[in-house]
DNA sequence: AAATAGGTTTAGCCACTGCTAAAATTTCAC
DNA sequence: GTGAAATTTTAGCAGTGGCTAAACCTATTT
């Protein structure tokens, strides 16, 4: 067996986690979006655009451009200078965010941090987090309440 | 009080989250390339471009093109066709992305989830937890071996 | 020392995510 | 219902991070 066989073995395993952050970031932003969408949407009962960039901290023509690829994405609609709805798959994502979000959240407070950083951190690390991990958060919650 | 001066408070709140994630971001980058640059250095005495690359799952011209900004944002130092070396604040940075590593991988094993989970979501993780839910984890971890 | 093989860099492309300034549209006040 | 104010979109720029193909060095072999 050459050297380089192994070499590139190894490194395919190493370089999996990091293909897999990539992957992350692009569905990262599209799931902030939606998950965003959807509170503002149960606050309010509508999502301006200017209400998503004002939230995430962007500029206003910022957001128009990535609800445009979010809609080529068929996760939301849109009419111009109409506020923004969810497609069934968009609520299916938002879902899903809230979901980790909850968890990742509630998993930090309980480990003892305050709650302004868990509210920072764990819209952090809400996108990186495997199902496996939030099983074990959740289970970590789970004995904390009953112990 | 005009509603909107209220609105624009508890969006700029929120919005700090978000903030925070795009300069993690930006430094992510930056911190895998110096971590995996340290690593190769110590495991084999010399770091490849070829060999970031074949780690990070990523096309050897673009390690190129990453090196040259980290050359100028002063992390790293080379010589075209030669391999590349780390600057003092290359090393800093690598060792507190080693820190930062070793705690989360070994955090998320102590918490059971199995190797290759803990490998993977520690890489994704390490950029954006803070120093006070580092110490939470490190504290669990100590309490941990104790009990 | 020359040829060739192998590794590295350059060139040029694309998509994403941000910005500001200007244009367009809607809304509100009268 | 018109005109001014406010909001939203478009246009165009910049930087990051990815790719492939071609050009370029280095090193090895003969």
């Amino acid at each position: 067996m050459p050297p380089t066989a192994r070499k590139t073995g190894t490194a395919r395993l190493r370089s999996q986690a990091f293909r897999r952050i990539r992957a992350d970031h692009q569905s990262e932003l599209a799931e902030d979006y939606v998950e965003l969408i959807a509170d503002l949407i149960d606050e309010k009962g509508e999502a301006r655009g200017s209400d998503v960039a004002l939230r995430l901290g962007v500029a206003n023509a910022t957001v128009v451009k990535t609800l445009k690829r979010l809609q080529d994405a068929g996760l939301v609609t849109q009419e111009p200078y109409r506020s923004i709805f969810l497609t069934g798959e968009g609520w299916r994502m938002a879902e899903g965010g809230r979901r980790k979000h909850r968890i990742v959240e509630g998993f930090l407070l309980a480990l003892g941090v305050t709650e302004a950083t868990a509210r920072i951190d764990s819209e952090g690390i809400e996108h990186h987090v495997s199902e496996e991990t939030l099983r074990a958060m959740a289970r970590f919650l789970a004995r904390g309440r009953t112990g």
